[in-house]
DNA sequence: CTGAAAGCGCTAACAG
DNA sequence: CTGTTAGCGCTTTCAG
């Protein structure tokens, strides 16, 4: 036979299996004599109590289902991080589940996990169709969406004021001097995207905005649009340059190192989102971090106390402060 | 009521439970009359089977539990990645688990994932100690250890071969036409470290050999061994160096952005890893690629086939090749 | 081919 | 305080 349970505990204790349960849980009252029994036999025998079959009779799994896009993009292992420790401090356990991006693999994670009776779900994406989101719903099961550039009616996130952050961002150069200062965007619409551009307008005003909304949010992509944007920046004497991410600041500005461009003495570089790669990198990138570990432990706090029906799940957006990291790629202007 | 059971189907259709079981699992003839009316009643239903209930009773699971020490490290999300993508293959669901290198947490997720009836077990750390090793035994979960820098005697592992990789790396700066090549390695004893230093040796010749032993891994660390290393270099009129880890290499190659020094052009840099961070910074760092994903794969594969009873786990270390990338930090000498 | 019945390991009334 | 009993939702003999 294979692990021991509650019977053989039962048995070698002299007592019933209810017992031997209510010891476990410390459900009901239970005569000195008969706990010490039963905690040793649970020694004697390295008892595991079945969680399985705990979860089925409690219809209770402690499980709550994490599907990413992609583990391997940093922000996203991140909030698995603040998920995964908060979880556990409430006793939830994490099933982890990836879709790439494909909405028929996140239609198959939703079944599949539902099918392992996750109490609740977080799904971390950068797009979700609506059509996913409906059978979602249908699911009944309780889950917090962690989407990164769309925004949902009906559906409260977590997140920062992306606004008002790349403002802060913004204002602290222009009162470091810079007048003119050049947004690099991406090129699809969306709400991160707008609120940032927004942002920006505000910090430097609408009729001194430059915005160059380029092709792709990578390092490459900001590297090819480099001799674009360098372009634009010496025929309008531009003096600092904003980017709408981290990856594609660093791809500029390998493109500056490139052509004898330097950073921060010819141009001020700054990023947004502060990867890893911005505290390495030479010079180092002054960007806003977005506390992601907190993003995520706030998410799966709220999605564990709407489970245990202490509330609803994020009754409004629930945003939180980001911090301007001010670094060697931007500086006083000369 | 909750979800819809086997037995609400049974009623919809009009036949038994046990019907709609062999349907839904094909595990005894049914005729196609009765079949039909099943597949009818599931549907109507939106009947999906609760896997928890299947799990008790047929004692499996279809879990495997990965413990990593911290999942935003970026070579774990990697395996991570491998275990997941090849796990579900094989209709396995991972659940998550960190450690943070304590092994008070990991003998703690251990128990967990075993309550949860996991049937098997990836461990993912940097180091282990013998004792929590002993507790892992004793639970006869079969596991994989998938563990950095320590190798146990009768643990099979899925790794690559580190003293030949960094011979091969180390033989492609001397055939550049480096004749001196310093060799900055870890201070810290461990399989990985040594066996670097003999595939650096036998490359070099042991008469031939600088090998500079630091304290730490991070670029910091690199960042600050560096004046040291340079003081050597000078001295010893070193054309090239060769770091333990991608990290240090760029912790090294900063320092020489801040004192003039320019790589390649004056001193060629290798480094060991292929970090996301590599191919981004400039120069673009030579290094050899470690294929984690992989070796999560490969381990998963390993593991399941083990759970399966077709064959003992890793009868011998499974050794993947890496590749080395060469790339603009380093150049036939001058 | 099909249904009744016995359980997987555990919890939770219900009587003592 | 404690044991007996009836399930949780499903699979699997065992008789038809």
């Amino acid at each position: 036979m294979g692990q021991p349970t509650i019977k053989d505990v039962a048995k070698l204790a002299g007592v019933s299996i209810s017992t031997v349960s209510r010891v476990m849980n410390n459900s009901k009252p239970v005569s000195p004599e008969a706990r010490r029994k039963v905690v040793d036999a649970i020694n004697k025998l390295d008892f595991k109590p079945n969680e399985l079959a705990r979860s089925l009779v409690m219809r209770k799994s402690n499980l709550v289902g994490v599907i990413v896009k992609d583990i391997g993009i940093e922000y996203m292992a991140q909030l698995i991080r603040g998920i995964e420790e908060i979880g556990r401090v409430y006793k939830y356990d994490i099933i982890l589940s990836s879709s790439y991006g494909e909405d028929k693999q996140l239609e198959n994670s939703i079944d599949f996990l539902a099918t392992k009776q996750v109490e609740g779900l977080v799904i971390i994406t950068e797009d979700i169709s609506t059509e996913v989101l409906v059978k979602l719903r249908e699911t009944k099961i309780p889950f917090v969406l962690l989407d990164k550039y769309h925004s949902y009616k009906n559906i409260k996130t977590v997140k920062i004021d992306f606004e008002s952050e790349e403002n802060r961002l913004v204002q602290s150069l222009t009162q470091q001097g810079h007048k003119k200062i050049l947004f690099v965007a991406d090129k699809e619409q969306n709400v991160i995207n707008d609120s940032m551009v927004k942002g920006y307008e505000s910090a430097v005003g609408a009729d001194n905005s430059y915005i160059l909304r380029i092709d792709g949010i990578t390092s490459d992509d900001g590297y090819r649009m480099a001799d674009q944007a360098i372009e634009l920046i010496r025929k309008e004497s531009i003096t600092a340059v904003a980017c709408v991410n981290d990856e594609i600041a660093i791809g500029f500005m390998n493109y500056c190192v490139d052509n004898g461009i330097k950073v921060p003495d010819d141009l001020s570089v700054v990023g947004f989102g502060d990867s890893k790669i911005a505290s390495v990198y030479r010079p180092k990138l002054t960007t806003v971090s977005i506390p992601y570990y907190d993003i995520g432990a706030i998410s799966i706090r709220a999605l564990i106390k709407r489970i245990k029906q202490e509330g609803e799940i994020l009754v409004d957006d629930w945003v939180i402060d980001a911090q301007i990291h001010q670094r060697e790629s931007s500086k006083v202007i000369n």
